[in-house]
DNA sequence: CGCCCTCTTGACTGGTCGGTCAACTAGGTC
DNA sequence: GACCTAGTTGACCGACCAGTCAAGAGGGCG
């Protein structure tokens, strides 16, 4: 069935979210996606294999999300939301998914950094998209603040999973430096 | 001999920074460091009393450079010199040895968690003494830029990272982000 | 019924992991 | 010389790791 590959995923997700890759071991992901080895090995070739797919998840349900957001301040609210439903289905703050499995893996496992970087690369395309039709302040290019944009929500994120800190304040940092750009700060 | 110690927490800086905390077992650390396992236990009592060393070790570093940094542009300079050094020694962007760490431990290791937010703590202190003599624009609150800039330099180094991008793009986002926040941009 | 195919089961493997230990060396001190 | 301490050596340990595999279950289809 389809539904025991996507239990597999599933529990993955929230396992490297709660953890990390590393710390979670095939075994420990088998029992709580109630599943057993081989039938993992069936649908993955590899750990690493479930990596990728564990970010198209997420990506997937980015995607969803961002698709509804309009407008800049929008997509600071969609971080939000995103950041506070782990904080309250998790108790903390565990990080961004992409960012996460970025920073243990990318050094290490070519493909899964590729296969992020596909994920901050359509993120930032939206972001752009979204710059344009907003009333920058003069010489501010929507490349540049996009990416600043996108950084700054990594680094708020990062820095509030070591803080402890609450996912609003990820959101007003954002914010902040969106405000600061604008015209018009609203 | 004091050396000892020391070519183990080189090698596990260096370590850590090119593959990733998990990846790195200790007997390929004693390998490198040119020591045995028993030694490496005379000084440390586990893997993760090694990883506060290492970052102890770069808390350091940091210190030493920033000390000598005056002024808010400095900041951004100094944090481009460091990844610069990083990046001709490894060949790439290889993170921030705080934000890598932080973000595989800190749902693990509490210890090591607290570690790392504590040399985030200091840094933005300095931050905020750094934003506190700077003429900002009305309405912007040091504190508020600090931890702006702070998150700004963790999430332009890891996209940098994930992206492989130079170093130099790190520095012209930390400097877009104070320009935009300063009354005359310099 | 027999055949195929997807999915499941769980025992098993070889290797690596973090960590332990008892024996040893080398200086310093009285 | 006797003793102490700091550091070194490398064999050893049990646990756990990612990954394998042969056997089977069960549904669809002729």
């Amino acid at each position: 069935m389809v539904v025991s590959r996507e239990r597999i995923v599933r529990s993955a997700a929230k396992m490297f979210l709660t953890r990390s890759y590393a710390s979670v071991g095939i075994s420990d992901l088998c029992t709580a996606a109630d599943v057993h080895k081989g039938s993992f090995y069936h649908f993955f070739a590899s750990k690493a294999e479930l990596a990728k797919a564990v970010v198209d998840l997420h990506a997937a349900e980015f995607d969803r999300r961002f698709a509804e957001a309009k407008g800049l301040y929008a997509v600071a609210g969609a971080v939000a939301d995103v950041q506070g439903a782990f904080e309250e289905k998790f108790g903390r703050i565990v990080g961004c998914p992409f960012g996460n499995l970025a920073a243990e893996l990318s050094t290490t496992d070519d493909e899964l950094r590729v296969h992020v970087a596909a994920v901050f690369d359509r993120w930032e395309k939206r972001l752009v998209a979204a710059c344009e039709q907003a009333p920058l302040r003069d010489g501010v290019e929507p490349e540049q603040l996009a990416r600043m944009i996108l950084a700054q929500i990594q680094g708020q994120i990062l820095i509030a999973k070591v803080r402890l800190r609450p996912a609003t304040e990820i959101a007003a940092g954002i914010r902040a430096l969106i405000s600061a750009n604008l015209k018009e700060p609203g």
